[in-house]
DNA sequence: ATAAATACCATACATTTGTATGGTAAATGT
DNA sequence: ACATTTACCATACAAATGTATGGTATTTAT
């Protein structure tokens, strides 16, 4: 369907998504031929309307920084999904699986929140299934029962938190997995952030 | 902190909202002009400037649509929830706005969609529970097998859709409930919406 | 009672911005 | 070999845009 860009056309994309993404407004003609070193607007403009032909934007004629990424809304739009993480067994995070958008890794993110798809039905009873999208805050300080985000040997879990003594455990509501236990003093391990929210999208089920 | 809005700021704070979040740049001063009625881009000019100051915006100088919002971390709107509606039994929508909730901006909540708070159990096995927030989109057919908000005899409810012959037949995943069977000529019938995704808060459950 | 803030209006102006047109050179396709 | 696409340049222009300034009327503090 759609044609492959050019090296050049792609970074030229990419530097859309950028801007889109992270400074939130799409830039201007003159933005981006200064980013490039460009004398002029025009070459932006043609490559532009190069971008378009084979549909990876859509302009909106006359109107100041109206370009719309095309692809964006087949995933979850305004905000990049960080990666996955597994509620059953622990699973990779891998940042760039999800979204097409760059790679923000965990440590790049803004402080307040972020996203993770959730694989695994570990967390079933809790109303948390395979694909539901959670929202985690890494800046609270997790309480007893409430679900965690949390790393360990480079894998990722969604489990119920609970401290004990000199340990902490990470209960599945699903009784099919059983608790993962960690030592206090055990460096790997680090609760990531608390999960404040969860979305799902309906499209893809219904039929 | 920061200073209480007069109601016109206000409402042109929560349209630059809508248009940031909802259509993914900011709108122009002639935009917002236009939006409210106003003849003149140099009111806008003043409002912006009188919010700015209080704190909520941001503006780089010179730069069209440059506005940015200062205050929630982007990851939340702000939306009002219509009513409760019934998963089980049939439950009155309320008219008035019952509650608000901060809806993640993934959900990309289309401008004609609106929130609805379920209560019931009759959707558990489609994994939607009492207390969600479900998005509705009033403009879409429904098809069957999706899941839709109904309205008959003022009572509002969220449903599987099933269209057969001279009937419509509302389906809960639930067993304890028996389907719905209504009529194509009952006229106080009426499908309401598709609902297009869920969110919950994971706020007050945990602990 | 007086000052300050609010909420509009109008006009004017320099920039910014998108667009159109034409040109050159290299790479690519057929 | 010839046409097309790609990748830049330059100039020109109308419309969009942000900003500045000045004005009026109302509401809100002090």
């Amino acid at each position: 369907m759609q044609k492959e860009l050019t090296a050049i056309q792609k970074s030229i994309l990419d530097f859309l998504i950028d801007q889109i993404k992270g400074k939130g407004i799409p830039p201007t003609l003159a933005d981006v031929a200064k980013h490039f070193g460009y004398k002029n607007r025009a070459t932006v403009q043609q490559h532009f309307k190069a971008i378009e032909k084979k549909g990876y934007i859509k302009k909106s004629p006359k109107l100041s920084r109206g370009i719309e990424l095309t692809f964006e809304d087949k995933f979850f739009v305004s905000r990049p999904v960080l990666g996955e993480v597994a509620a059953g067994n622990p699973l990779t995070i891998y940042p760039d699986a999800v979204d097409t958008v760059q790679l923000p890794t965990i440590a790049k993110m803004p402080k307040d929140s972020f996203l993770l798809r959730v694989k695994g039905d570990s967390l079933k009873d809790a109303y948390i299934f395979s694909g539901d999208i959670v929202i985690v805050n890494p800046n609270l300080d997790p309480k007893n029962g409430q679900i965690v985000v949390a790393i360990f040997d480079d894998a990722a879990v969604v489990k119920r938190f609970y401290k004990k003594r000199n340990e902490i455990e990470l209960v599945s509501e699903n009784p099919e997995y059983k608790p993962i236990v960690i030592d206090k003093k055990y460096s790997s391990f680090k609760v990531v952030g608390i999960v404040v929210g969860i979305y799902r999208s309906m499209n893809k089920k219904a039929g």
